[in-house]
DNA sequence: CGGTCACTTGATCGTCTTCAATACCAGTGG
DNA sequence: CCACTGGTATTGAAGACGATCAAGTGACCG
């Protein structure tokens, strides 16, 4: 299911000397807010680091005592109850910012899907960088406010929409994802299991299951193998996600 | 329900003249970001407004044309389906600041709960005065990060808890409003109907009423009318609430 | 007093969960 | 090559929790 980075994990010394200049995920995250002529001052104020998948790399409750910004990679984030319930709160991929949290703690965990890197921030340093470059706060504020908005999207599906709707959402939801103003693919990977799926709409594995082959079975959607789905009906798909059934 | 406004909702003369230097709502608002100095130009770039309860005063899919920062009441935001459906996504008090979305269109509806009074700033006169005083904008960051903090509490209660934890959590939130750094009330009211705590915290208004009768009656709580409560025994309520059975 | 509105309480129903069995697939080692 | 293993997904049957439908209560107000 995890793809092989198309880079390798380990450390290129040229990215030791001016890491952010060859970072691709620059233009994807709060980075770009940085002028050229200063990335020397953001690669100093951040430390590179890696998960393995499966690795949680923030823990709910510890002391907040950095940022991340990933670079590479896709993780979930999670929040757990003493007795294992589990809610995952979002699925974050290259160019997420993390750590926004102003308590002192975490609020979240984050554990990593595919091989994770990226770039650690301490509170300290990331303080006198926002301070310095305002124009990295108004990133930062877009990018929390896009957030927002799809948390609240997220309280409606979980307070609100039927299992099918359900489910109906979070395809078309992964559908569109990484795109930006371009048509939502007809097929895609998911790459997260169904236990990821089910603790992310509120619902069990099996229930999941189950309504995936019900939706296969009234044509909407293809399964080819359990990993990929392929939207047949996107107009009868969206349909369904808002309750217009 | 609604209690009186403490103070009339017209406008007083002084307050044409130098609103914001006299606004009581300022320490608990972003503007407090803004120095005294320059309180004149936080009041020329926005204008007074009031929504009477039950009015609404943000639309959701209307143009975002404006952003509003809540000076007195109470309002509720929420989202619609087509059949009607509703989540409730936050109620929001003074020194609340709304319409973060970074779309052109409103994610959400607000309706005044009582007498609200507002300031609005229309989209250009915020981002001009958020350019010339970065300080409002590490504010906004603060408050967005707070609510995201809370948005994924709630979807944690919304996807995982059940109806007694989800009331718990719900009436322990409730005797913490507003305070910080305080000790939470053992009384306070709810300032919303049953429909409106049943469409937060996705149920129905039998199911909220049936748990609260269920909660007094194990003597966790009291009810001495509908709109007030008295949490009787808080470390119960904490254990219910965090799913410690 | 009749009216409305919000809330409460009861009985029944349905959706999703739970429990359990089975299928599937990749990796490993005989 | 094939049996074995562990993890993941699917499918079935039974059960529970909360929703729905319906009736009743109480407060407020013209």
């Amino acid at each position: 299911m995890n793809a092989l980075p198309t880079r390798p994990l380990v450390l290129d010394p040229r990215e030791a000397v001016e890491p952010c200049a060859r970072c691709d995920a620059r233009e994807r995250s709060v980075c770009n807010a940085i002028p050229e002529a200063d990335l020397r001052r953001l690669g100093e104020a951040s430390s590179i680091g890696t998960a393995a998948p499966g690795t949680t790399f923030i823990s709910e409750g510890e002391p907040a005592s950095a940022f991340f910004n990933i670079t590479r990679g896709a993780a979930k984030l999670y929040k757990l109850m003493p007795d294992g319930r589990r809610q995952i709160t979002g699925f974050v991929g290259v160019g997420h910012f993390l750590g926004l949290a102003v308590s002192d703690t975490y609020a979240f965990s984050a554990e990593a899907i595919d091989p994770v890197r990226y770039c650690r921030f301490s509170r300290p340093k990331l303080r006198t960088l926002l301070d310095d470059f305002p124009a990295m706060e108004k990133r930062l504020l877009q990018l929390a406010s896009n957030e927002l908005v799809a948390a609240q999207e997220q309280m409606l599906l979980l307070g609100r929409k039927t299992a099918r709707e359900r489910v109906a959402s979070f395809l078309l939801a992964q559908a569109r994802l990484g795109l930006v103003c371009q048509m939502p693919r007809a097929r895609f990977a998911l790459p997260m299991t169904r236990g990821d799926i089910a603790d992310y709409v509120g619902m069990t594995i099996e229930t999941i299951s189950r309504t995936l082959t019900k939706l296969r079975s009234d044509g909407l959607i293809d399964i080819p193998n359990a990993n990929d789905i392929v939207i047949l009906n996107r107009p009868a798909m969206e349909r369904i996600a808002e309750g217009m059934n």
